[in-house]
DNA sequence: GTTTTATTATACGGATGCGTTCATTAATGT
DNA sequence: ACATTAATGAACGCATCCGTATAATAAAAC
């Protein structure tokens, strides 16, 4: 992807580029743009231009950088991907009785989910994905599938460490966080505007609570 | 919203308007083309004028129907759920044991959720939520704020028939409809072409199944 | 200075599409 | 026949925007 420094084959041994060296740091400066209007305000209202003067970059810089419309577009999802990938690897949860520590996960998990950016993001991306099928699976992979293995790999460990009774966890992993969206889940899509209310779902601690003892009532091991 | 008829608070008492009668059949089918472009392609994507040319009618009698392109992808919505609010007032759960009923709501469910249609307009319809709140309450009324009021009843009656004790039925039916979707319900806005398998997912039945048997251990009144 | 490359500003060709206008034709009544 | 309204077809004004091209400027090495 970057193999522009070693310009030409027959260059010396000077590493150094000719001329005036790429400036590196616009391309993140325009997926950034392109972040904000793709998700904003979709795709094809999106123009280049703005994208190019939200960034604070020339129209043909963008073009030099990423060859075409779906392909910024493209580029924009991988990278909110990878900053998804970071967010949720930090996820580590923390001690306590496995009904806290299950408790939080969700939390943590509905706090992520509800925000402003993560609803919009899905919906654009969720209407893209009919036109461009491997946008979709990067998502898939970065977080959704992400959020249930780290869920499922809770479970294991409560498991062995004889907290609970699971013969499927992953299963289990798919019901509890199942629970945990509910019907929230699509009053954040399809509901008034989220961002009015500073916790982002009122219900959400009562459902989480709710959820976690439906689930400790069949599996807890006592 | 049709006060066509009565067209001249001056007129007599003919009912009968002047000239060449409006051909009502023709809104019905400007609406059902316009329901194939705009969630198949979206609306940004999607041309009057093309609308038009699939209905069979002029562009000019599609701006006479409907003032402008917002209004009639509002008035495809609308109609659309009216399709909904019919298709799942059929859905009167037959006898058979609760698990028996549970099940075979749960599984009516995902094969309502995972038609190709309902998955393009859900994601058609959540993208343009953002540019017009209304009309996410319209669909959220129609579709899932229906079902979820028709689970709770179901239970309710279980209760009432001493087959299940619940304290808040609808907290559980959330958690119920929660389970049924669970992370499928991704897959299913993000994963790849859906209809490609005959089944609509091929795990769906296993998923319900067990769904309903974590709700039962609890909530089964033994 | 010169050379080389990156970047900008500007303009262009081509296409699309909304919403409107106008003249014409079609379908009803009287 | 006539009057009246619905609907068509075609064109228009206006705007947007993709992707490209061109000339000028900026930033580096030599």
């Amino acid at each position: 992807m970057s193999d522009k420094t070693s310009a030409s084959i027959k260059s010396t041994a000077s590493n150094k580029a000719l001329g005036r060296p790429v400036d590196t740091a616009k391309s993140a400066i325009i997926l950034d743009a392109a972040r904000h209007e793709f998700f904003n305000i979709g795709f094809a209202q999106s123009s280049i231009e703005s994208i190019a003067a939200r960034a604070g970059v020339s129209k043909v810089t963008v073009y030099n950088r990423f060859k075409t419309k779906e392909a910024l577009f493209a580029a924009a999802v991988g990278n909110e991907c990878a900053v998804m990938r970071k967010a949720l690897s930090v996820e580590a949860t923390a001690g306590g009785s496995i009904r806290e520590r299950l408790v939080h996960f969700g939390m943590e998990m509905v706090a992520f989910l509800w925000r402003d950016e993560m609803v919009r993001f899905e919906r654009h991306l969720a209407v893209e994905v009919e036109h461009n099928p491997e946008i979709g699976l990067l998502f898939l992979d970065a977080g959704p599938r992400r959020l249930h293995q780290a869920l499922s790999h809770l479970l294991d460990e409560a498991v062995e460490a004889g907290e609970l009774q699971i013969d499927d966890t992953e299963q289990a992993a798919e019901h509890l966080s199942g629970m945990i969206k509910g019907l929230a889940d699509l009053e954040r899509r399809f509901g008034a505007n989220i961002s009015q209310a500073k916790i982002p779902d009122p219900k959400a601690k009562k459902r989480v609570n709710s959820a976690v003892d439906l689930f400790l009532k069949s599996y807890r091991n006592d």
